[in-house]
DNA sequence: TATAAAATGATAGTAATGCTATTATCTTTG
DNA sequence: CAAAGATAATAGCATTACTATCATTTTATA
């Protein structure tokens, strides 16, 4: 895995940036050290003039990167979609049974980047963490249906159709495929955030929660087992 | 109801304002015309200013009903989750088969507040809508555990504890009670969110699918009907 | 290696935001 | 009708979110 994605690029839609920042070490600079500042001080506080002063350059130069802070959130949060899309295209590929695959799929998509990650100058432990703090933020603005409509969200929503169409795999007959998908992906956010922050609203406290108690919810909804 | 909540205020955490909007005609004014306004532009671009304007009157007089406009979000969020709390208890209170209460609280919970509900200065069907726009952004900053600490959400912790109990009434054994509370009270609001601006991540596209939805998506998950 | 082109850095400037403070004026209500 | 309380008007300040310009450095290429 740490190997393949050293020549595997996650793709981006090229209107989210104004220059790559995978192009140049500036870049590439802002890209890693802007997770790090973001996961310290929240999206609300941070600016391009903090993260300017972090990595010793300038404000300017990193507006020649990123038109404004959303946009960057977005390319940020694109790439960690599109890296988990890599995984779990990856993991499920070769298998054939649908509820084995399904299950797979659900544990990638449900449990916290934890491990072994370092296979890039993006830190996706970090990077997760501010998923699930600022994700949203990245739609639930006036803007969403433009952004949508520029193809801002297209990554998160192959995603949420290739779990859809997994679910569908397993039960065909069962009416909300998609509303499952998302319902997951987002509620997998939601329940590691609650974790964290109101720990009585969630019986997610161990490590791998989250995880049994969506293949579980999953699993009960198509009326199967997760065991072919 | 309609009667009824004439007389009921809805318990607000006084700390939330500064100065009770309910007891005076600004106060009343600030907070029915903040939704309108927040509904219109949207919670980034709401500013005090703006809404002085609205409501011809000064920026510096609402800042002596709350501290910022984090504070009104969370004043009318709570607000919001205070009436559903009320309209829960009300409907469920009589009822004494745990699997009727469940769908009854389950109905009111994910349905998109749409009838007559005018029975104050707030517009609910309005307010339902920035609380499905809104709502994360009052818990997803760096000042959640101070805020939780002051008891700003107290209302939501009630009303998914409320829900998460009804949820073991039914099944004592079930393991995940309050993450199937939680994930119910956010995957609704998500779903709504999804039905309007993501179409195709979600199935639930006509009225009362979401209940329909999560309603069986429930009962599934606690191996039984949700008809006693 | 000279030289043009591209990238970056430094500085300045602007309108808007998110406040605080002060003072003036209007409304109650005792 | 006077005092208290509430509201309005105005000003001011630090920060944000940019844009623009120009200088300097780096890189590419002839």
């Amino acid at each position: 895995m740490e190997r393949l994605l050293k020549f595997v690029k996650i793709g981006i839609n090229e209107k989210i940036y104004i220059k790559d920042p995978e192009s140049t070490t500036l870049g590439k600079r802002i890209v890693e050290e802007s997770i790090l500042l973001i996961q310290e001080i929240g999206f609300e506080a941070f600016t391009f003039k903090k993260l300017g002063q972090r990595i010793g350059s300038n404000e300017s130069s990193i507006y020649r990167y990123f038109e404004n802070k959303h946009k960057l959130l977005l390319y940020l949060t694109s790439w960690y979609w599109g890296w988990l899309e890599y995984k779990l295209v990856f993991a499920t590929n070769s298998i054939t049974e649908p509820r084995e695959k399904l299950r797979t799929a659900l544990t990638i998509v449900t449990q916290a980047a934890e491990v072994d990650s370092n296979f890039s100058h993006i830190d996706e432990v970090l990077l997760s963490k501010i998923v699930i703090n600022e994700y949203s933020k990245s739609y639930l603005t006036k803007e969403v249906d433009a952004d949508n409509k520029e193809g801002y969200f297209v990554i998160y929503k192959r995603l949420v159709n290739r779990l859809s169409t997994m679910i569908a795999a397993v039960d065909a007959a069962y009416k909300y495929p998609s509303s499952l998908a998302s319902t997951v992906l987002e509620g997998s956010l939601h329940q590691h955030f609650l974790k964290d922050h109101f720990a009585s609203l969630t019986d997610c406290h161990e490590k791998g929660d989250p995880t049994d108690y969506f293949i579980e919810l999953v699993f009960n909804a198509l009326n199967t087992t997760p065991n072919g």
